[in-house]
DNA sequence: GAAATTGATTAGTGTAGGCTAATCACTATG
DNA sequence: CATAGTGATTAGCCTACACTAATCAATTTC
């Protein structure tokens, strides 16, 4: 005889409407992504964000995102000017650096312990993210050797810090024949871009010198690492480079 | 300058009415609940399940549960007869050992890689086993060395494999002085067990040896790892040996 | 200054997953 | 046999999020 009082009664804290689970995460997954996108909007533009950019962005019709916003703001997370656009709260800025945080530590988890190729980690971390504890993410930091970059280059900061300026950092299609650098970081914006740079043996750290720069939107004739690519403007644009 | 294409387009497959998010994930958390309840409880009876142990399983309501089966059945994942409880299909324990198989592998890992306390990880676990892709639980199992248990002493199984017969393994309580073993397992019902069993020192793997059984349901004195605990029947319940 | 375009919000729906209250269908008992 | 318990289901409701269609408000253009 075996497994008679068989496991798991786990505390599933039921928030009312939300099925089982959210064993007292703070915040829905939901409001988390708004919290992220409405960060990232807020530090390109510096300005409120519209109703329609952040449902843009989130690829969800505008009249959700103004229902969420509202939410959002009952929560104490942002400020909804009446028809001007949304601002996040210092509390909606610590969320969203948070999950910003999470997702960076899973994306070095996910390639450095796991092994997992690099063009592929984004996605997953998209997922992770809402569900690893702060507790369980200070702790892959910790086993990582508290890295300050993720597989793409992207910082890790401190919950209350913002992301630091990238200063001199540029993007490589802005780069005239002969300068040379270091690749700091790749935009993980576009997936199937990640995976043409990983099949190519391009990622962060390696050294980088353009060779030449073609006419007619060719591109450049670019060295990364001791091998030589053609890179078009479009990958370019995607490739962030400091000069040395 | 830096950051322009802000990153994050993020793949986020929109499931109507599940928020964003469930990048591909074949079920929803709730299913996989479900799943996991009626595997269990499956197992333990050999009987369809009734309505309300599954109810009385997850902490819910019997119509909820009601309601529930009704969604697996329609899903291939289970059948329900009419007056009599419901039986999980072949699909359907599939889905249920995925399940149990991704918490076991989270849990080792947990433990493992990122030194959380062994009286954690199952709520940690039962947070993340529905976030984490088969491509990563399997990855985490094969950092891990593909164990066969997790820390609790529950088996890692292939996910077409029920899981074991434990054979000869018995609860402590029904131990009489002087038997020795090993401890194999110990059941994570009861997290505060689990808390006081991890405070003492008592985890799987180590020796045991009954020293004496105690009159009148004080339990039993009982040398764990070198160790002596008074053990009282309701823990004795909970840990699972197998004689040498 | 009237009309058209644009952006945000309201109104109303849908789905997933919970809940309570009431009902139905057996069983078990006086 | 009638009555009282059980256990499951139905009915109806609630929250979180999403959607479409329609409206409102502001700006642009003629």
């Amino acid at each position: 005889m075996a497994l008679p009082p068989s496991d798991d009664t786990s505390n599933r804290q039921r928030t009312p409407g939300t099925g089982l689970r959210r064993g007292g995460l703070p915040f829905t997954p939901a409001v988390e992504d708004y919290a992220k996108a409405l960060y990232r909007l807020e530090q390109s533009t510096h300005d409120p964000v519209a109703t329609g950019a952040l449902a843009a962005r989130l690829e969800i019709s505008a009249p959700s995102a103004s229902n969420m916003l509202r939410n959002l703001e009952q929560l104490g997370l942002a400020t909804v000017a009446p028809g001007r656009g949304a601002r996040l709260t210092a509390a909606g800025r610590d969320v969203a650096r948070g999950v910003i945080r999470r997702h960076r530590i899973i994306e070095c988890f996910l390639t450095d312990i796991l092994h997992i190729p690099w063009d592929c980690v984004h996605e997953e971390a998209d997922l992770l993210e809402h569900a690893v504890s702060a507790r369980v993410a200070e702790a892959m930091w910790e086993a990582l050797g508290r890295p300050d970059r993720d597989p793409h280059g992207d910082p890790i900061t401190a919950v209350d810090d913002d992301d630091p300026d990238f200063g001199v950092l540029e993007a490589l299609d802005t780069w005239e024949a002969g300068a040379t650098g270091v690749l700091v970081r790749v935009s993980d914006a576009r997936p199937e871009a990640l995976r043409y740079m990983a099949a190519q043996g391009i990622s962060p750290g390696l050294d980088v010198s353009v060779l030449s720069t073609e006419p007619f939107g060719a591109g450049q004739r670019v060295r990364i690492g001791g091998l030589d690519h053609m890179v078009g403007p479009e990958l370019g644009r995607l490739i962030f480079v400091q000069r040395i």
